[in-house]
DNA sequence: CTGTTAGCGCTTTCAG
DNA sequence: CTGAAAGCGCTAACAG
């Protein structure tokens, strides 16, 4: 009874209406020039008898698929599931299909991706690099077919490609100078790994508020690590076996900055008092934790949806374009956990 | 200078070696009967080449897409970005590839994503119905073609699909109980649409459990809302307008518990003393809000990688299979916020 | 082990 | 406005 019955092509409705392939073809698009009165029937057949066009031999002749790939370093991050909701969105305004897949921070899975991405033929390609991608080669074939890449938020260095981003460098320089207004004078930057664009900006920026406001630029207090939640427990268990403690920890992402501050108040520490905290993303957690933390907000939704909308926009328009960087705006929100009340 | 430039297929392949098509498609893959020799001629051509294998003639031929879709309500979420992460885990590990699309929570988007999952020829659907998806007929479809489909968390009540899924019903027996335990007489549940298995399923754990302790069910007690943050705001609101105040409040979504317990302690009440408070989901906001949110723990990634794995399976043994739910565990995290020290 | 042939389903000239 | 025919790139018989 479940036999994969015969799949309904268009020789199937143009027997019946005794008409040809090619005819119904067209009338099942909006081609210029088909009888209004064969296309209703056409339509009508189609509809009866269950007909769906196969995309494969659509595809094939077109050599176009139709479909967007995604790739990113991680699925399951807040930020990224934002940023993945707002590229479906605009994905399938445009009547395109979505593909995605992790490279789960491996540079080794991330070539992988491409190249499956570009088996699958793939009209347009948006990424988000893993921690390690520093050469961006893997990507390089797509170009030479033509077809658009386009970064966000972890772009590529290499200025042949278009990125999406936000600039982390005045974003950092906007905290810290926060801190500093605040009366810190020792403060840590808990940061992610320097290849990437994002967490380099942001400690640039810190030390550029530092300079800027004549505070020497001290390495110790500067931790790189996964910015996970148990990194931040880490990084607050050295922090406690300082010799002097810092008076503002300013950790580039929200989880980590929340964990490591929990430990350092079940030590006894005071928030904001002893130490000012800041955190970066504008997680849901920022505004649960006591005190609420301050942090940078930073839209996923809508850099996912500004990086499709570019990229499809690319798709219809593959007139050479000097691939540019976009910046998104970005906004610091001071909250209690780096207030201090003069 | 970009100019797309020719696709290398298998027939370069072949004239540039001397050997026909079919040898070289041979080749490639790991076709018995294929000298040694010409095979790894082959393959270093291929490589040399830069030839890629284009999936859509491939697809064609060979009706079999080696693509996984998957339709959910929302990409943004927690838990289904946690879902959505173990399937892809799984799907890459399979080496197949995988689109995604968003209801929205609106049925007729989910038909529309259905009929374009089945224009693009996929070869198994995972599905997470939306809010007021009760009829699962645009999934028959894939039934008549063959093409498994199984629904996961939010599924469908036509027992000719599988679905995986924890017992609701079970966890929300625990809650209550756990809450009448704790002295709660008047407990109100705030939960989501009844057309859904799992907002179904939590009501009637919840009068299960009223009725065994011998506590009578009352209605103007239950609130079903869209169980976002919002949603617990009003929830929050109309709680505090009742002329008799509930003791206990068993939300089943951690978000519209914790916004709702918010707007009670801002209006002075004590959690867990004045009323004790219950979620459900493990959302990480509810090991940072003071007090800890009892909730239900039940893990999205695993979920979404034994949908997949089960998914997979079907795949490559189609021989007909007794469609059959599978209950994955979950378990009850007391935590403060339902903790009444005697 | 390899070549020939046909065709998957669709689109698109080119003629009518 | 419609039909005939060719071909996108690949693969599975079927012969050799």
């Amino acid at each position: 009874m479940e036999k994969p019955e015969k799949e309904v092509t268009i020789y199937d409705i143009a027997k019946k209406l005794n008409i040809s392939a090619a005819t119904v073809s067209r009338g099942l698009k909006d081609r210029a020039g088909t009888n209004k009165d064969t296309k209703k029937r056409i339509l009508d057949a189609a509809l009866e008898m269950g007909y769906q066009s196969n995309s494969f031999a659509s595809n094939l002749r077109n050599k176009r698929s139709n479909i967007i790939g995604v790739i990113v370093p991680k699925l399951n991050s807040v930020f990224m599931s934002q940023a993945i909701a707002g590229i479906e969105q605009q994905v399938s305004e445009a009547n395109l299909t979505l593909i995605i897949s992790q490279s789960l921070e491996d540079v080794k899975k991330e070539v992988g991706c491409a190249e499956a991405m570009y088996s699958n033929r793939i009209d347009g390609l948006l990424v988000s690099l893993a921690y390690e991608s520093k050469d961006t080669a893997h990507f390089e074939s797509f170009t030479r077919r033509g077809t658009p890449v386009i970064f966000f938020d972890r772009i590529s260095e290499n200025r042949h490609f278009p990125g999406i981003h936000i600039d982390n460098f005045k974003a950092a320089y906007e905290v810290t100078t926060h801190l500093i207004q605040q009366g810190c004078k020792r403060i840590l930057q808990a940061t992610g790994n320097q290849l990437q664009n994002v967490y380099a900006d942001r400690l640039n920026g810190y030390k550029q508020a530092l300079a800027d406001n004549g505070i020497p630029y001290d390495p110790q207090l500067v931790m790189v690590t996964g910015l996970s939640p148990e990194d931040g427990i880490k990084i607050a268990e050295r922090i406690l076996l300082m010799k002097e403690l810092p008076d503002g920890i300013f950790a580039t992402n929200d989880q980590c900055a929340v964990s490591c501050m929990q430990v350092l108040q079940k030590a006894g520490l005071k928030i904001p008092e002893d130490i000012a905290f800041a955190g970066f993303n504008n997680d849901p957690l920022t505004s649960i934790i006591e005190p609420n933390l301050t942090t940078v907000n930073y839209k996923g939704y809508e850099m996912g949806q500004v990086a499709a909308k570019l990229l499809i926009e690319r798709l219809y328009t593959p007139e050479k374009r000097s691939p540019a960087n976009v910046l998104l705006g970005h906004e610091l929100v001071v909250r209690e956990s780096s207030l201090r009340k003069k």
